[in-house]
RNA sequence: GGCGACGUGGCCAAGCGGUCAAGGCAAGGGUCUGCAAAACCCUGAUCGGCGGUUCAAAUCCGCCCGUCGCCUCCA
């Protein structure tokens, strides 16, 4: 079975079938880099993340772009209210953004341009758009001529004469047609200007996207992603430069775009200010929390953010990191380890048969939860050698897949550990004495200093958290 | 008003016409344990509502109710 994929453009589930064979080019739009990224922000590239993570997985050599848009109105104006300058507050963002993806376990794109460092590209695009009549300069602005695009609106599903019955669009005495868009914008007095065949200015925001597009990855990319709120206007206008540009279709052969992350019933955003930033969160909860979040929804769907699906995430990961625990026995043949060796088997088909079907994440979970009884229940039997650490390195490599580091807190517990040891081991002593009341207050003084005290057949072993 | 997504047990969620409607968390009962913890076993939903198509529907169609996103900057 081959890799399905939802396509916003043709609104179906598809084939993956990629312009060069186990290549896939994927361009994502990343942050415009204003003020610090929240987890919306992050749980849009992790969605791109798990999905880069397993084309790799089914041996695909991704080319990942993921852009910074360091220049805008809003970086403008953040940066004036701060006196700073508009370069060097973007550039602090992207620095921030950069430490987050690492912080969040994403792998780095191949490549992350930069809105201000691709600006001859965008002349050189406008110029060209307004020799083919595609786009007029207007009093140092430059627009985008949508009637002369014939399938604009082919994304949205919106046709031009009905955006115009909507009415809430502005009238600009400078367009010719109201849903024209900026290409160029003319600088006022005390913003950031490059030259331009009219006049000193800044891109549209729209164009950065397809030039750093077509410079990066070439005039036809596989995958195009994103948020879902990107779908109109940002990514119809990409595609319209795009295509009219280069005279080729399609731009880009699927569109893949994720949910919103709700939070208090609606989605979150900078411009609602009901956000919580990755700094914020990452402060009390680990990042494999924040991805078990994501994992556990369709990518597609809304996301709900509250401490209850944040509390389920969690305790799921405890889950699937029990399982890493090491074996009780040593048995490596007879039929509890046939059994594991099937059931690791079956878990692998299952997973991949979810993923492949638009990742579904939720899905491939479960076939791991099911790996994980497997290995608990084998290691109950006292399965152990060679049968039980493949099982616990294919649980190891499905997570990996997934994103998933499973670390544990005990690294904090470092330094404290020689002393834990020193008093699980005079608990041993006392319950050897059966000085039960005394044993017990020691496993709930360590208990209130977040260390978990487990009574096994072989001895007791503790954990932190 | 237009376009799109969606509504499955307390919470999250799979399911895409046909064996018992996955799984995780929570809850209850058990096994194990000095007691716990962990692990394992067992227990619960007829699928927003109403119609329709079909031998057969959570799964297809229609209408209604509700939620979310976009239509303006936005992951």
């Amino acid at each position: 079975m081959a890799l399905q994929i939802y396509n916003t453009l043709t609104r179906r589930v598809e084939p993956l079938e990629t312009l060069i064979p186990n290549e896939v080019k994927m361009y994502v739009c990343g942050p415009t880099v204003y003020a610090s990224a929240h987890v919306g922000h992050a749980m849009s590239a992790i969605v791109f993340d798990v999905i880069r993570r397993y084309l790799e997985y089914r041996g695909y050599k991704v080319l990942h772009v993921m852009n910074f848009t360091d220049v805008d109105d809003k970086i403008i104006v953040r940066a004036r209210e701060r006196g700073e300058d508009p370069i060097a507050l973007a550039e602090r963002y992207i620095e921030e953004f950069q430490e987050h993806i690492q912080a969040l376990n994403i792998l780095p794109a191949t490549v992350y341009p930069r809105a201000t460092r691709e600006i001859e590209g965008m002349v050189t695009v406008i110029q060209d758009l307004i020799k083919e009549g595609y786009a007029y300069p207007a009093d140092g602005d430059v627009y985008f001529r949508v009637k002369q695009d014939h399938d604009y609106g082919k994304l949205s599903g919106r046709k031009l004469a009905e955006m115009h019955a909507g009415a809430r669009v502005e009238i600009d005495e400078q367009k010719e047609h109201p849903m024209d868009f900026a290409l160029w914008k003319a600088a006022k007095p005390g913003e950031p200007a490059w030259p331009s065949p009219w006049g000193p200015g800044r891109p549209g925001w729209h164009i950065e996207c397809s030039v750093m597009n077509l410079h990066h990855l070439g005039e036809q990319i596989d995958i195009h992603g994103g948020g879902n709120d990107l779908i109109f206007p940002h990514h119809e206008n990409e595609i319209a430069q795009t295509e009219s540009y280069t005279g080729r279709a399609p731009f880009a052969r699927y569109w893949l775009h994720n949910g919103m992350l709700q939070l208090g019933g609606e989605k979150m955003s900078k411009s609602l200010g009901n956000l919580v930033t990755i700094r914020d969160y990452l402060a009390d909860h680990s990042a494999d929390s924040l991805r078990m979040l994501v994992l556990s929804s369709q990518y597609r769907a809304p996301l709900n953010f509250s401490d209850e699906t944040i509390a389920n995430a969690e305790r799921s990961l405890e889950r699937l990191r029990g399982a890493l625990r090491p074996p009780a026995g040593n048995q490596q043949s007879g039929a509890a380890a046939d059994a594991l060796k099937a059931d690791v088997a079956r878990a692998r088909v299952a997973f991949v048969n979810a993923m492949d079907d638009d990742f579904n994440t939720a899905g491939a979970l479960a076939a791991l939860y099911d790996l994980v009884r497997a290995i608990n229940t084998a290691r109950d039997a006292e399965v152990g050698g060679a049968p039980f650490a493949e099982a616990q390195t294919e649980l190891r490599e499905l997570t990996g897949v997934l994103g998933l580091t499973l670390a544990t807190k005990e690294t904090k517990s470092q330094e404290a550990a020689p002393f834990i040891d020193l008093l699980v081991q005079t608990r041993l002593e006392l319950r050897k004495a059966k000085q039960y009341a005394l044993a017990d207050s020691i496993r709930a003084g360590l208990a209130d200093l977040g260390i978990t005290l487990e009574d096994g057949p072989q001895g007791t072993t503790w954990r932190a958290g």
